[in-house]
RNA sequence: GGUCUCGUAGCUCAACGGAUAGAGCGCUGGCCUCCGAAGCCAGAUGUGCAGGUUCGAUUCCUGCCGGGACCA
């Protein structure tokens, strides 16, 4: 149980005492103090409950102050300010928090109520290369992943690859008259993306061969032998590119299931749809419209126009031509992962610029489905924007294809770790690169709150200095360089403990919040709160490591030095681990 | 035109409705005979504007101004 946890049901039962009946629906709790010079732990229950049972704040948190019970965790509680009741833990409850820390693989990180999610993120495209444009959808998605995982949490992780759609028309006859073999061995990706750029441009000069395509695509869509097979050939070929990427990046999935996957269902769910009155005709599409189910301005099929009022946005589940869409394909996909996994939430990390795709998609899952529980939720995220604040791409302007960024910054980090280590030999220096590059860029990725766009920079984010990943996997370093000079010598980390220095209470406060931290981020979606906790126990660290000697020191005070040490590396290594980021005992 | 979103220090970004709004970069000064100075310590500026709800608002609500995205 974390120190909330504990303070809480203190709390609770105090409460009790004084408000037999307590109002239901207010957030009767105790969390880590905002400002630590009033006391470590704070509960604002006074100031919430004061009104509602007519009270003064000050006298009702006073009266709290009078009954709760805080034996073996806190100092008698103290009321401040307008109302706020403050803790301060006791020593023996800090220390004794450092030997329970240490024994629980978990870390102080409380199990949760199992939940099935279904996590949907990085969804690349077949026969183009991932470029920057995927990474805070395969980054972010990981983290979030792993995260609720390790809380414990039932999680399906799949990527919807698009591995369908009329571009395969354009591919389909660029194969068979563009295809130069050599050069799709070499570089089966640049190829594919070669002959799909050439077709396009004589399409644009030639409508003829437009209607070429479209008959090869519809050659493929009714099973043509042939076209299958090089439909097939060119999604192996994608796959090999997506996994030796994420292979890189440390990127699992548990499932990839294209879009065309879905194909068998996409009729059946139109039909269904207009059977059941959701969706109908217009203009040769079949299309759903509103239901004036709720206010116009919260309603995702209706948009306001200055003269004629409030007009239709319908969202379209099956073109005039007969094919489906998008909306047809995740309406088909919501309702297999339905049937398959019982999820208790879905999950789908894309970018901003899909939220009204998302909410029309989401709103004709309710109508369709009107009694699933299944929560969906679109977890968004901003964009990547070059120095010049627009779009992120290369100097002539193309696309940053994703394999080049990494290349890159482990190049630079190479740069970066041999000039730090000269003498140390190549092959580690290029390992150590590797980490530090990698964790670099994903740090980059993850510490901005993610509904903000943010400016790509190499230096920021490869700077050692700062909120960065090498300067956390530097704090890491250094902690395990203690423990290498106590090789052989045997470590007991069973205590007893003592906390005396301000520096050391400090940190094992930060230590305990762990747990408190981790299940915050799930809440919505955010792992820029762990990255930020991390770089809070990073600085505490630092500060502890300047005002206390460990190696130097002796005894009790030794002994609990050398366990807050343990502690810390352990929570940062698992912390960066469920931010996808490796950690190096060198660097 | 509508919807979403962002607007916080010179710059890049934080801040579950809480107390004196935090970091980093940059700038100034200090700390290696002492566990890795890729570090630590000290120092200055800020919530776009106008209202509202609240004991308390960067956070919630309304309107306006400005940037971006999507839709029309």
């Amino acid at each position: 149980m974390t120190f909330s946890q504990l303070l809480t049901d203190r709390l609770t039962a105090a409460l009790k005492k004084i408000l037999p009946d307590l109002p239901a629906g207010v957030p009767l709790t105790a969390g880590p103090a905002a400002d630590t010079r009033y006391g470590d732990y704070q509960s604002n229950a006074a100031m919430l409950l004061a009104k509602k049972v007519g009270k003064n704040p000050r006298q009702l948190a006073q009266e709290i102050c009078d009954v709760i019970d805080v034996s073996g965790l806190s100092a008698p509680a103290e009321i401040a300010g307008p109302g706020f009741i403050n803790f301060k833990l006791t020593p023996e409850a800090l220390a004794g928090r450092l030997g329970s820390l240490l024994a629980d693989a978990r870390l102080g990180v409380p199990v949760t109520p199992a939940r099935t999610l279904v996590i949907d993120f990085s969804s690349p495209n077949v026969a183009k290369p991932m470029h920057v444009g995927h990474i805070r959808s395969t980054i972010l998605g990981e983290a979030l992943s792993r995260i609720a995982r390790f809380i414990g949490h039932r999680v399906v992780t799949d990527n919807h690859i698009g591995d369908w759609g009329t571009q395969f028309g354009m591919l389909l006859v660029g194969w068979k008259t563009l295809l130069d073999r050599e050069a799709l061995a070499a570089d089966p990706i640049g190829e594919l993306e070669r002959i799909y750029k050439a077709f396009n441009a004589r399409v644009k000069e030639d409508p003829a061969a437009g209607e070429e395509a479209r008959a090869e695509l519809v050659k493929l869509q009714a099973g043509d032998v042939e076209n299958t097979g090089i439909w097939q050939e060119m999604i192996r070929l994608s796959q090999a590119q997506f996994d030796t990427i994420y292979a890189r990046l440390g990127i699992h999935f548990d499932l990839t299931r294209g879009e065309s996957y879905y194909n068998p269902w996409l009729k059946e769910v139109a039909a269904e749809l207009v059977a059941r009155g959701i969706a109908r005709e217009s203009e040769g599409a079949l299309c759903v419209f509103s239901d004036h189910g709720g206010p116009e301005k919260d309603d995702p099929f209706l948009i306001s126009n200055k003269e004629k009022g409030w007009q239709d946005i319908p969202a379209i589940v099956q073109k005039a031509d007969g094919a489906a869409n998008y909306t047809t394909t995740d309406l088909a996909t919501v309702r297999s992962r339905v049937e398959e996994f019982a999820p208790d939430e879905i999950v789908y990390v894309t970018d901003g610029r899909q939220q009204l795709h998302f909410r029309q998609f989401f709103a004709i899952f309710r109508r369709w489905h009107a009694g699933a529980v299944v929560k969906l939720a679109h977890v968004w995220f901003g964009s990547i924007l070059g120095e010049d604040n627009k779009p992120f791409k290369t100097r002539s302007g193309e696309t940053v294809k994703l394999a080049d960024l990494l290349d890159e910054a482990e190049e630079r980090a190479f740069a970066l770790v041999s000039e730090k280590n000269a003498e140390m030999a190549e092959g580690d220096r290029r390992e150590i690169a590797r980490i530090v590059g990698l964790g670099a860029v994903k740090y980059a990725d993850l510490l901005p709150n993610r509904n903000s766009d943010y400016v790509f920079s190499w230096d920021r984010m490869l700077s050692f200095q700062g909120n960065t990943a090498p300067y956390l996997q530097y704090s890491y370093v250094r902690i395990r360089s203690i423990f290498r000079k106590l090789e052989g010598v045997a470590l007991d980390l069973s205590g007893p403990f003592e906390v005396t220095e301000e520096a050391e209470k400090t940190l094992l406060l930060k230590l305990a919040q762990f747990g408190e931290a981790l299940p915050l981020v799930l809440d919505d979606y955010r792992p820029n709160l762990l990255a930020n906790y991390l770089f809070e126990l990073a600085g505490t660290f630092h500060s502890f490591f300047e005002a206390c000697p460990v190696l130097r020191s002796e005894g009790t005070q030794r002994a609990t030095r050398l366990a807050l040490c343990e502690l810390t590396s352990r929570v940062i290594r698992q912390g960066l681990e469920l931010l996808g980021i490796e950690t190096t005992d060198r660097m």
